[in-house]
DNA sequence: GATAAGCCCTCCCCCAAGGGGAAGGTAAAG
DNA sequence: CTTTACCTTCCCCTTGGGGGAGGGCTTATC
């Protein structure tokens, strides 16, 4: 099939699975004449994988190594849990340090009347007094 | 002073702080002889005030945006709150989706015994089988 | 027969927020 | 006089694509 019929079926835009097949990530094969990418269903299979790999946040080259086990039939699983637990990780990091700029933003926001008063305690703090 | 000794004392790099002149966010008077950057304690306060803006996740337009109201001696601390709050708001619901990001990835990793069985519930549930 | 619609292609510039490094000017210290 | 430590501009690199130009193919319609 071709591109967009591709795309559609994986949900990921065509500008997408053009940069996909442009960096080497999911290769389709080429027709010589039209120059058209032509994509089997296997293909698709990956480009949804891909898909649903980024949307848990995995960067591209990640997606890269986890695509490599997954077409690995010998892979260990434990590589596979090994990068997923460190992706956990990460997310515990990135949710920790959310949570606490959330709370000292937010502790600002109740801290400020919001009215006229030319004395913002929001800006008192970013201003470090 | 020079531009090290203001971004030092700012706590932002070299490279950061020309890149805020250039977008004209904190601009320092010039040395018309050296074309050396020089700034006063006024533009270390501004750039003490972005840099943690920035780390409260504020982009560079937010910051252009609050450092005009804190600027502004007249200014209404309603438009600072509202700013604040629309981040709070923006920060929940990043919260929101990484934790749910992470319940399902560390589900998954869960139930992968990571030894050397070629069935594994990770690339199983990425692959939408 | 012409033309429009709907695919596809490559090529190039654009975003945020700077980082890295080259090439070159300047100032103080040894 | 030379080294060292500053500073300058300029240009390319990053992530993960998006937007659009300019061109080509086939099919359907007028």
């Amino acid at each position: 099939m071709q591109i967009g019929e591709a795309a559609r079926r994986a949900g990921l835009t065509v500008k997408t699975v053009r940069y996909y097949a442009n960096i080497g990530l999911v290769t389709p094969q080429q027709d010589a004449e039209t120059g058209y990418r032509l994509y089997d269903p296997a293909d698709v299979a990956k480009l949804q994988f891909v898909g649903k790999a980024r949307r848990f946040d995995f960067s591209v080259e990640e997606c890269r190594e986890l695509l490599g086990l997954y077409e690995d039939r010998n892979r260990p699983s434990r590589e596979v849990k090994a990068l997923t637990m460190k992706k956990v990780a990460e997310i515990d990091s990135r949710l920790a340090e959310l949570q606490s700029l959330r709370d000292e933003l937010s502790g600002l926001a109740a801290s400020c009347d919001g009215d006229h008063r030319p004395d913002c305690p929001i800006l008192n703090a970013l201003s470090g007094r």
